[in-house]
DNA sequence: CAAAGTTGCGCAAATTGTTGCGCAATCTCA
DNA sequence: TGAGATTGCGCAACAATTTGCGCAACTTTG
């Protein structure tokens, strides 16, 4: 890689970068008909082309985006912010966003916010900083407001809330149908036999959280059992606060038989929580949790979760950030993609 | 959002976006004026740059970074290329690559090359594209061969392999000091009484796997165990490796003791399998695995594993691309930073 | 053989922001 | 009060590319 460069040989073979102009000075001709030959433009012969391309390629030529960016308006660049990409599910969706945002000629700037409101403002100013030509977002557990998303709407830059969603705001979204995954799950319990079905929830301003606890709460009143508040553990929904809420639930003077969990960590702390007190799942109490994370299927016994269809996700989010763009500018009114739970009944939820 | 805009007020709110030139316009001042103002230049009286300020924020006014990264030759973009985002490890080095990056003022480009070759040589092409300042990579298993990266090189571009290496090539790269982790796993494994080591390996030219089994090979040395070929199963890593690699195993006349393996995806998917056949860990065979991810400590027994300073090697990848960056050009020979391995002992090797 | 049409390419402006240089106005001090 | 220094700002070039318009040269048609 360091070995010296001849710079007496013409071409002056990649002293650094060759521009749309130094092609254009090798060629004898001008830079417009480069640019026009480089982007296959009708109006230019066949022979020039052929000449054009071959020089780029010997000189190795790399088309700076930025420049073009700049003059198109067009930065072909995409924003995303997740909450974290620790877990399963915000690793599936990024995967998903990419595969289609790269086929749609996009570039994506992900960024972390690490649950924190504060990081996700500072995220937001700087994919505007970077010209992102719409922005794809999560909210982070800790977002109460809409403020720092006023500055990317009144700049008229696509916006697409996906899974977390701040409640009651008429935006563009895909969302998960979690409330038909609550019913589902916690109506398998149901079925299974169990009668005294707790849930494990988070953060109630976000729709999925709240979503969730409706579906629970839905399927207990269509089977008409009672609905006990005791039985409702609101958490952060991380492994300490599944133990947690299990230490509570066993010091109730009548504990329940089993637990609807609206995540897979809080449930894999249950889980701890009640070996360790030397109690079975799912003979003592029944487990099921929520996002099919990997680690659901690697725990003994495997816990019954829900799938998210995370990629999906993803690819729909991008779709619909896609026809926004292609809209006349203010026409879009906001729409919201749902897409189906399917949930994967596993060991920790079967009646023996 | 889509209440009508005044258009007779002045200024004309947020028609779409504010440039320099309509900041300068309104001020009745030269744009030059307004550019040092904003990037507070000495000699721009205090008054002014008030003025400026004071208006700037009004028309939501957002610099574009484009044009200052074209004029100045800069785009504040980093690209990083990774296998896939799916475990807990290269998740984790993106979080480190995130912080540091964002602090230093760049933005971060993450492209998954999905284990394939095909895809890595895509991805350059696109951080190219995108006139990256540097590539931060980790290579793909299929990856054979370094070509496609003399592109980047010959742009000038700064390069630094992090984790996975191609064997022999003179290039900046930060690496875990893997040769060391494969002779604390096995080493303790002998210490905990197991004779019998047996070794689940990746493919052998990549720097990682190479060097794990380097280390397991110099702990049996070590201590006068002899090395049998028949012990030592080269697969790809992933759960059915690790089953297979067991069903290998158990078919010997005279199967090993313990394990150790260089991924927690064989080694998990190896547990389970023992597991099938009624056979007990570490009583029957002992397990070691290799990267820390998320699972281990969730299984049955808790998996013996190697912290691999995920953070960390992120954090560094990025300084080193900063060096570089900084270095005069040409003048930055290739760096190494090496990370020591953290052996986490658990119950899937502790002799009884 | 001239008028009209087609083909292939260049000129120049435009996108947004940075920067070296220079010019005028004000200030300092003898 | 006039020479020199300082301060505050504008002019114009520049970065890499796209694009509307127009101008030649060549081909076709009447």
């Amino acid at each position: 890689m360091r070995q010296p460069l001849c710079f007496f040989t013409l071409p002056p073979l990649a002293r650094t970068k060759a521009s749309i102009t130094d092609l254009a000075q090798q060629l004898g001709i001008s830079v417009s008909t480069v640019s026009r030959a480089l982007s296959n433009h009708p109006s230019i012969s066949d022979a020039t082309k052929q000449r054009v391309w071959k020089l780029a390629k010997e000189l190795h030529y790399q088309p700076n985006h930025l420049a073009a960016g700049l003059r198109k308006g067009r930065s072909k660049l995409l924003g995303v912010i997740v909450p974290h990409i620790d877990g399963h599910f915000f690793t599936l969706v990024v995967k998903g966003i990419e595969t289609v945002a790269t086929k749609a000629g996009f570039n994506v700037l992900i960024c972390q916010s690490n649950e924190d409101v504060a990081h996700e403002r500072q995220n937001i100013e700087t994919l505007l900083g970077a010209q992102v030509e719409g922005i794809l977002v999560s909210l982070s557990r800790t977002t109460r407001d809409f403020r720092h998303f006023e500055k990317v709407q009144r700049q008229q830059i696509p916006l697409v809330f996906f899974d977390r969603v701040l409640d009651g705001l008429d935006v563009s979204a895909v969302v998960l149908d979690d409330r038909a995954g609550g019913y589902q799950s916690t109506k398998h319990l149901i079925q299974q036999g169990y009668r005294r079905i707790a849930h494990f929830g988070g953060p109630q301003h976000l729709n999925i959280y709240k979503d969730r606890r409706q579906g629970y709460l839905d399927a207990l009143r269509e089977h008409d059992l009672p609905v006990e508040e005791d039985l409702i553990h609101i958490g952060n929904m991380k492994m300490e606060d599944g133990a947690a809420g299990i230490a509570h639930l066993l010091a109730l003077p009548n504990p329940p038989d089993a637990v609807f969990s609206a995540s897979d960590f809080a449930a894999v702390g249950a889980l701890q929580a009640l070996k360790q007190r030397g109690l079975r799942v799912p003979q003592d109490m029944a487990l099921a949790g929520f996002s099919n994370e990997t680690f659901t299927s690697l725990t003994e016994p495997m816990l019954t979760t829900i799938d998210q269809r995370c990629e999906q996700m993803g690819q729909a989010a991008v779709r619909l950030f896609l026809e926004i763009l292609a809209e006349p500018s203010g026409d879009f009114s906001p729409r919201r993609v749902v897409l189906r739970p399917d949930l994967l009944v596993r060991d920790s939820s079967q009646a023996v």
